[in-house]
DNA sequence: TGCAATACTTACTAACTAGTAAGTATATTT
DNA sequence: AAATATACTTACTAGTTAGTAAGTATTGCA
């Protein structure tokens, strides 16, 4: 038997990171998985349920890679991140924050909250993992951990976005100057 | 008598940097503007139109800037261009670039192209900025301008969607890091 | 064997969407 | 004064949207 609710969440996924949460609909789940419209409503009652069982997931995948990547040097662990983005960009996919950041204003109550706290939890791991290097004499920057996470972040959430709209290469020079300057 | 193709255009500009271009409707600029929506189709007959005319308007509104700022030191246009984020930050809108780009898959073709061309041009005008700077000996950074150029438009962008979400402190973080190692 | 839970489908709806055709008031030009 | 252009309104539509109530087939369990 096939794992619907899964089918639904995995393509639901995909649509929010290709198009916008405002820009599929429930025939865009609907019609290539082969069921009724009714049935995505039976796992996932309202469209917000969908969202933020997105976030959600995202957010558990995220957890996982940062425990997985536990006791690996910091430098290591940082570049793991970083290989996510290009894996994406390799897909033509952005990432979740970056996909439903900028809608952030129209997204129902329980998306936000889901989506603060998916930021939050980023951006504390990026503080923490720059520390962790500092400590181990691996990384050499002059500015806060504050600003080199918030340009780390930031950088690479605007690279995606960026990449499908003008061409392949910003990615690539972010990743570099990164590399350059930790 | 009011000009309510501008005041369309204004609310439109508004509601895309705000919620996104399928998070709003006619509704949305005909209630607030008392119009009947067939007034914004007089103006603008179809939504790609209205669209179309908000890049532009942008386009335009930035190539106005740089215009004015020529003859200008390089690192006081750079601060000048760093300084519209501010404002957008201040104002909670992001850019036009972040609110459009997410969603670039789910555009029609004519803004899809627009925002092409205006993702070039900005990057072009950093690149030649940056290079300005280099040969006034202001700039100190050993990176490519590229490279550079990318980090800057990038870092800015995404700072104006994360500071909705996680809270205010990204843009400044970012700027003061930008200024740090330019 | 019967009962209940699970995972759907069928069939529907109310609200909203962008978009249009035809009419009207006002200002501008000839 | 008549004709024309501008800037709308009125009144409508076809299609889509998320969402629901009721029915059904299948599975696991007491």
């Amino acid at each position: 038997m096939a794992d619907t609710k899964q089918d639904i969440l995995d393509l639901a996924e995909y649509l929010i990171r290709s198009r916008g949460y405002h820009a599929f609909s429930y025939k865009d789940l609907s019609t290539p998985l082969k069921v009724k419209n009714a049935a995505i409503h039976y796992h996932f009652p309202a469209k917000k349920d969908l969202g933020v069982a997105v976030i959600r997931k995202n957010i558990e995948v995220l957890q996982d890679c940062f425990a997985n990547w536990e006791g690996l040097p910091a430098r290591e662990q940082l570049f793991n991140f970083i290989e996510i983005y290009s894996l994406n960009s390799r897909s033509n996919l952005i990432c979740f924050m970056g996909a439903l950041g900028p809608a952030y204003q129209s997204l129902p109550e329980e998306m936000r909250a889901q989506l603060t706290e998916a930021g939050l939890q980023i951006r504390n791991w990026l503080k923490w993992i720059l520390n962790k290097g500092i400590e181990e004499n691996a990384f050499h920057f002059n500015e806060t951990v504050e600003e080199k996470a918030d340009v780390i972040i930031t950088s690479l959430l605007a690279s995606l976005i960026l990449n499908r709209v003008t061409g392949d290469q910003v990615l690539e020079n972010v990743v570099s100057l990164i590399r350059q300057t930790i």
